[in-house]
DNA sequence: TGCGCCATCCAAAGCGGTTTGAGCGTGATT
DNA sequence: AATCACGCTCAAACCGCTTTGGATGGCGCA
């Protein structure tokens, strides 16, 4: 059942029955209800494919996710965030096209969907230190929002992002009331904007108390379990151990207990840790009680006020850029507690 | 540019330079290579929205993702999956359109798919025992590949899937070579189509050998690290506790660990373990000796498998459904040992 | 009575491709 | 020399909707 069906069976023109089911005010009521109960009788649905060549919209939104030939990998935060994104989009009858590409070639997605006009407007994942995508997007005029923000950016964008530093710093703030002094920092890969914020926020919080920074309780790899097992298992095994551990990731914290509770300490009393908890439905941090002392804030939510952001940004096209900063709340749990010999 | 552009740049018709760009045979030589470097050149891309409408074909494959309202989640194992599957669609020139809908709204989201002419196929996640969701592609006459089977299905599908049943027979064979006699299965959901297989093959295993089938010794529930914690820790407590456990996921596979050494045990030595490893970018276990021994079996593998199959489908409309069993290994890893009071 | 103004509806022209059915030279065939 | 086939190219229709720019007719008002 298309339109020009739909027109005849009603005796009408294609035009008027497209202007009834569109809202459009330049029809009789009587009609306006006569149509949309054909419509609903015939359960006719409008054929996207050719909306979108008669309007020059989309009516899609595009994530490109670079696969992983060397450092990036498809991560797990990425599919809460594409959750809560695609619920606005499918909300406001957009469609959410994913675009998996080897990284190489990530450029050639971004400007594809440009030119192919598969996409209004696209998301930004993961920006890193003077990311070259925006001066991209920018250059082939296509409306995005980041999902994070981009340090060394010179160019204007809208972004969503959560104040990791600020969060990495009251963690540490928290842990040195505990009496820590020893703070080890298993961060992600640094030339991540996240990683250098949090960095930032763990050592301002050591500089205002005077206290030293240590890079030998400074890690930086992957989010992996297996890579946060490595780093807590070598710093434990230094000189002078620390008493916590600032853990950039649910994931990467559980390796950081296992290295804990392998060399037969116990996490919460012999060694404290705190985790960013990015709130992931398949990973919460415990129930009652969390398992984990952690700064929490939802990606999923993240995600949500993402989409509706851009999806703004495409019917407006307002000329300043949007902002807007998640603060992520401290939540305590089991991992944490007072510095050996001192409580 | 346009196809119109092009042509007249070319002072060629549009009907000539659509053909030299598609390959069709009825165009010169010396024409093609001079549209083709044209239409590189002036980079080119033609509209997808115009092809779309003009050939009929959507060129994009649908997934639909029920948002979590009661069991399901937007579990890690999707997000691999994916990435293996959109790998496939954008060397074939398909986009990968994901929609994330309430769960009562599912049928609706497929049946949308079709009339609005937005995907030429969808893939099944998540199948469960007798899935309706089969009988209404049927209906609405939707090529679609199922990542998994439901058992009782009446009506014919595509499918490719991991031997399941297999692979926990397998591992439970393993465990029972190694003398133990009490093995508990920390199962999936045991309404989805994989948890069912697998408990066969765990009972299957338990049954050939004499042993009794112990309801205490089983559990299910969804594939978080905590349920698997509590799954574990009440099977401990029990009077007569089991000395090996197989379980669901990597993730819960981490909660059963955690219960393990929150007793003072450990794994490996004073009980067993063996996970079945979908072998997560995210997620790896471990590198050089696995962490956990475990069943394998790589879900991005199984992506991209699942979006071949149904390409073609889409290409060649079979009459044949198209099947595909994968095998998973068994590898042995550091999470098992001979049974207590044995070796 | 005549005029203008709404309210309502419609014909037709896009949107940017693909595809059908001809047309037009040219060289081979009869 | 007339015919035919073939190779190449093009004009125009079409995909299913939106949108522009009229038409039509009823009504109020002078």
């Amino acid at each position: 059942m298309n339109l020009k069906e739909l027109a005849t069976r009603l005796g009408l023109s294609p035009t008027t029955v497209s202007r009834a089911l569109n809202g459009y005010p330049e029809v009789n009521e009587a009609t306006r209800e006569r149509v949309m109960a054909a419509a609903k009788r015939h359960n006719y649905r409008p054929n996207t494919r050719a909306i979108r060549l008669a309007t020059g919209r989309a009516m899609a939104v595009g994530h490109v996710i670079p696969l992983a030939t060397r450092h990036e990998i498809v991560n797990p935060i990425f599919a809460d965030f594409i959750a809560g994104a695609g619920e606005t989009y499918s909300r406001n009858g957009y469609d959410m096209i994913l675009s998996v590409v080897p990284d190489e070639s990530e450029d050639q997605a971004y400007r594809d969907f440009k030119s192919r006009g598969s996409a209004d407007g696209v998301i930004l994942h993961a920006p890193r230190m003077d990311d070259p995508r925006i001066p991209l997007l920018h250059e082939i005029g296509m409306p995005f929002v980041v999902h994070g923000r981009a340090t060394g950016a010179t160019l204007p964008y809208s972004w969503v992002d959560v104040n990791n530093r600020r969060a990495f710093q009251r963690a540490t703030e928290f842990l040195l009331d505990l009496g820590h002094t020893r703070i080890g920092l298993v961060n992600g890969l640094e030339f991540m904007d996240f990683a250098i914020r949090r960095r930032k926020g763990y050592t301002d919080a050591l500089t205002a108390r005077g206290l030293p920074i240590d890079p030998s309780l400074m890690s930086s790899d992957e989010m992996t379990e297996v890579s946060g097992y490595r780093a807590a298992v070598t710093m434990l095994a230094g000189p002078n151990p620390p008493t916590a551990f600032l853990v950039a990731s649910m994931i990467s914290g559980m390796g950081v207990r296992r290295a804990i509770e392998e060399r037969g300490l116990k996490m919460g009393r012999d060694i404290s840790v705190i985790i960013h908890d990015d709130d992931l439905s398949y990973m919460k941090n415990g129930g009652d009680v969390p398992i984990f002392t952690a700064t929490r804030s939802s990606v999923r939510e993240a995600g949500r006020i993402a989409a509706e952001m851009l999806l703004d940004i495409i019917a407006t096209t307002p000329d300043q850029p949007r902002e807007r900063l998640l603060e992520a709340e401290l939540i305590i749990g089991q991992s944490t507690g007072p510095a050996p010999g001192r409580a």
